[in-house]
DNA sequence: GATGAATGAGCATTCATTCAT
DNA sequence: CATGAATGAATGCTCATTCAT
């Protein structure tokens, strides 16, 4: 790794990503019972390194999920224009996040733990909230979606979704299936 | 009130019903911040009497999320006969779940951080289990449900609508019509 | 001492005497770096116990404080009657104060440190209040005092008192002299 | 301000100067809560710079002591003549200290439980033992003073006059009254 | 059975000081 | 000379659980 010498010149916040990798990583691994010095320990810095970067342990979580959703919107956005339809660029989407939380559940938990399900803050949210809002429109337009559909409808069933992967509740592809059955345009309107 | 002398007459468990009714009433207005000698002091016992019945922080947590489960089978029991349907049943069942979860949603993330996803365990477990299977087969028998509808399906989906309601995540009674509608007959085979 | 096996029954506050008395005696000879840890070690009981006993280390300097103005209190009384005038009375209750914040200095600072100038609360405060009126108003009674001396005063001079007998600024002894020479009558009411 | 560019000329000590004046501000409106960190912020230079003029807390704190003793010195300098009597001239320095401490009251407490109640180092602690001896001698000479009063009765007074005005502990003008009243010429030596 | 005092490992956070650049 | 990122020992406090009475 990036390390050359033990304390290299801290090139701007060189120890900030560092840090932040390793915490994701423990947190992954350990859940919720790692502590602050853990994370100084593992990462090879003080303890005060990590409290220069993160003020709180709080902070030091939702610097972590930021990551996490600006991995998803990178992803998002670039699987976006190769999906055949609204319908299936959200199925894409949804099984990227489900494996986001099934692979890293630990670390899922941790972030729900501390941070509830407070949504992202700042430059992040509007991204988010601008991508879904275009996937949702596409699928409307091309006839893949509900009318109705929205995107809170979409927020609200991530949310779902990440609990659904991370708690092992069930099988979330199958969660997907339903989910998006549930989305498509309505052929009987009243339903029996 | 029922505690005329110091010691009543200690009848059997009377302690415990009244231990668990306390605990349940201030996991739903103080959330996880309620420590085990606040349980005591509020339903007038010693630690020492709480800890004897239940003999860990989780069993407590658990023995009123089982609780929580024996209301919610007896509303089950009572609305299952009524509705028109079998989607209808589970639709009265999740939005009674929905409910649970809102109103109880400091007492729903206690349990939920207490024990995960954990299933009820013993009797409880088998007569949901039951609950659960009469809907689904009363929805696949009328046509109101996927011939692949299951019970782990259902399962699921309360586990998510849980999440969705205690997190205030989006509005749960919308949760719950994509779901059933993802849950209808599949009119239109070429979805996956 | 009264510590016949290691966890007698705790009669009462039998520890909570204990720990305040360690307190005490660590305070007086190391001063402000005594830790809470340090406390209970020396009286051999948990840290637990004592915050049981003191939530908090202001709370523990509190009652070390209060137990020495009950001291002071208690010699104050006993004194009071035999001396044989009111500034003789007053000259034996500020040696006393005297002597007590030189004996303990470094607890005297802890005090000072962690309360400012705060006076006792409670009871305490309108014993000694009584006590100080009394003695004033004897002093002005028989003549040996100023005619304009107040309680004030005098609590003014014994927080002074304490300072330079504590901080060594120099000699108390000397310093009540003077002080006391400024409390007797005025013989020439206009000073030159 | 005096801060063109970046690095203004780094004319010798201009810093230091600029540092003490920041941390006395600092000391006195915010205390003893005043970081090393905040100094150097406010001073507009890096935390090392204050350590390089200031290797300590402590030695920051001695200066800005040292600097208040200088004023105080500058001040009785000045008054020292115009005084009617040596008595006189005690009371006005003892009325400008009380005046200090009052108006610098976060700063005592700071220089007090920082310092305890060490005296000036150096060339500032023979000019005010001049100082001090100067008046003692004019009060003794001119018979507004008691023939053994000393210096050491002087800084002792200033101590305890620096506590009451620092701490309220009562009405300080009072308390150079009586003190003042106390160093007068024993009219009656009957008193010990 | 009941009681509640005692326990003590665990934890997040602070801040004066150092030193590589 | 200046900078400020890094350091890490120190500290007050919490709370689930135990156990002597």
């Amino acid at each position: 790794m990036p390390t050359p010498s033990r304390r290299p010149r801290a090139d701007a916040g060189r120890n900030r990503a560092r840090v932040l990798e390793v915490a994701a990583h423990l947190f992954t691994e350990r859940g919720g019972e790692v502590q602050m010095a853990d994370v100084a320990r593992t990462a090879g810095v003080g303890i005060g390194t990590v409290y220069r970067h993160f003020p709180t342990r709080q902070a030091l979580v939702e610097a972590i999920a930021e990551q996490r959703f600006l991995e998803i919107l990178g992803f998002a956005r670039t699987m976006c224009e190769k999906a055949a339809s609204g319908r299936e660029a959200v199925r894409t989407l949804l099984e990227h996040i489900g494996q986001v939380h099934e692979d890293g559940r630990a670390l899922s938990r941790v972030i729900e733990s501390t941070l509830g399900n407070t949504a992202p803050r700042g430059p992040v949210q509007a991204e988010l909230r601008e991508l879904g809002d275009t996937l949702i429109a596409r699928g409307t337009a091309d006839g893949t979606l509900r009318q109705d559909a929205t995107f809170d409808d979409l927020y609200m069933l991530v949310g779902a979704l990440a609990t659904v992967a991370r708690a092992n509740i069930g099988d979330w592809h199958r969660f997907i299936d339903i989910t998006l059955a549930g989305l498509e345009p309505r052929t009987d309107p009243a339903s029996p």
